[in-house]
DNA sequence: CCTATTCTTTTCAATATATGAAAAGTACTT
DNA sequence: AAGTACTTTTCATATATTGAAAAGAATAGG
């Protein structure tokens, strides 16, 4: 899983352009994000990569600042100087920014966990959040990828796309999660013209065992769908009878977003929910 | 500047363990996060890199999710993958969860912008932040960095620093930025002691002109200092009258934090301001 | 407290890989 | 439509990366 794509590759094509060494210091920041803490065996293991050189790879991101040493020696593990590299794209999203006060505002009205997400190749990443108050509530965070198609917060995008992009997405694969989860490439078009047709996606726990979500795109201003935002519970809370209700606030949250997007400029003196 | 460590290593020392392929796709990366949008030619000048060894570089990083191409053709840009991979790290700072509920409520009573950091080698990185409500705001963003030397939020952190972080946080240089910025060892040491007498940080423009701060540092329940919280505002709100104020908000929310910290957890039930 | 075991770091020679010059191919400009 | 600027490919060379093996630390076990 961690593989560099190239080794991925079934088919031996020749892999034009590529930088192994490049590709295996990524793997080895990917593979710490997911561990809290590892010592350079573990992680060699792990990698099918030789001691020696993971050594050298580590030392080099320590150098430049992307890993450390926990305590005094063994343990390696992540600094925040990816987040810092990558926080710089994100504050590029005007969206974001825009979308603020309209996020607050329909998690106060709905009480439930609202989520912005943008498209990012098979999956959407969340680059907003407001929680529930309620005691139960679903994991989620910032930054966490959903894989699009079987997540409200992608197929309320999905089903947007220009057909290019939409061919370009089913080069993936449409892993399965849960029994409902849509991996067939037929199925999931009928569903995203459903999606169309309402209006607005439905995720009926397709990813995670006990989570639902109802979601709607986000245009903006030349009409594009650019993001989208959802609404996120447990399945107890998500009775058939409230949903009318979560999309009507969705809709109009969303609007009020695609209406702030006109300017496009940060300090937009909009209008305040 | 965006040179890789081992040729900005002013003693030409061997510089052991160092993998330089990696570094340098790290720089592009980073070089990438400072400009929006570059066409190969430009950043192959900004590096220094030749045309093919930066195309193969670029290739790698598209490979593995990093890069994306504008377009059709031509510019390139970051993807929110180093964001994705980073916030991993950041969801561990159980601080960021538990501070969350004092940092809002910190801001409604302030009615300034307040920040939440963390020592990152020779900065300072914000790792939450809730903005004023006034029209006048100081540009800041969640993941930005700032010199530990000439922040409030930063010199809150240093003042309870042992000895040897102290020393090895010496090691760099303390840049200049301004005609108040504190850059020499000595003079930074009896500005940490006078902190430490107070007990919070000044900062009166001593990284950006107009800019100036409060901040005081957050102990975890071993007692130590993790992190601190700064009061952030243009010159023009920062009356000297206020400050008292400010300080005594800023520490009633550390003492909240700190106290919630002791359990330890992400889901604490603890009093919620 | 000493020995055994496991993990980290260093060394080193073989080899695969990255490198930049130059050329070919594209995409803009005027 | 010709010119200019940028991107991509090719290729021979030099270099950096590689893992085996060994030396050195640290930790665990008796």
């Amino acid at each position: 899983m961690a593989l560099s794509r190239k080794l991925a590759a079934a088919d031996d094509a020749p892999a034009p352009y590529f930088t192994a060494t490049l590709a295996k210091g990524l793997d080895v920041l990917e593979a710490l994000a997911e561990v809290e803490d590892v010592n350079l065996t573990d992680l060699s293991r792990r990698l099918g990569v030789s001691g020696p050189t993971l050594f050298r790879i580590l030392a080099t991101l320590g150098q430049c600042g992307y890993v450390q040493k926990a305590a005094k020696t063994s343990r390696y593990r992540l600094t925040l100087k990816a987040w810092e590299v990558g926080a710089r794209a994100v504050r590029r999203l005007t969206m974001r920014d825009v979308a603020r006060p309209w996020v607050e505002a329909l998690a106060k009205e709905s009480r439930e966990a609202v989520h912005l997400g943008v498209l990012q190749g098979s999956g959407v990443v969340i680059i907003d959040k407001v929680d529930t108050p309620h005691p139960v509530k679903v994991d989620t965070y910032v930054g966490q990828r959903a894989p699009a198609h079987c997540a409200a917060i992608g197929k309320a995008i999905l089903a947007y796309e220009s057909a290019a992009t939409l061919d370009a997405f089913f080069d993936h694969a449409l892993p399965r999660f849960t029994p409902t989860t849509i991996s067939g490439r037929r199925q999931l078009e009928r569903e995203l013209a459903l999606t169309r047709d309402r209006g607005y996606a439905l995720n009926h726990e397709e990813w995670r065992q006990g989570v639902c979500a109802v979601a709607v795109p986000i245009r903006c201003h030349s009409g594009e769908v650019a993001a989208s935002l959802s609404l996120t519970m447990p399945t107890e809370r998500f009775a058939k009878e409230a949903i009318a209700q979560f999309v009507a606030a969705l809709l109009r949250a969303a609007q009020a977003i695609s209406r702030d997007l006109g300017g496009e400029r940060r300090e937009s003196g909009a209008s305040r929910p």
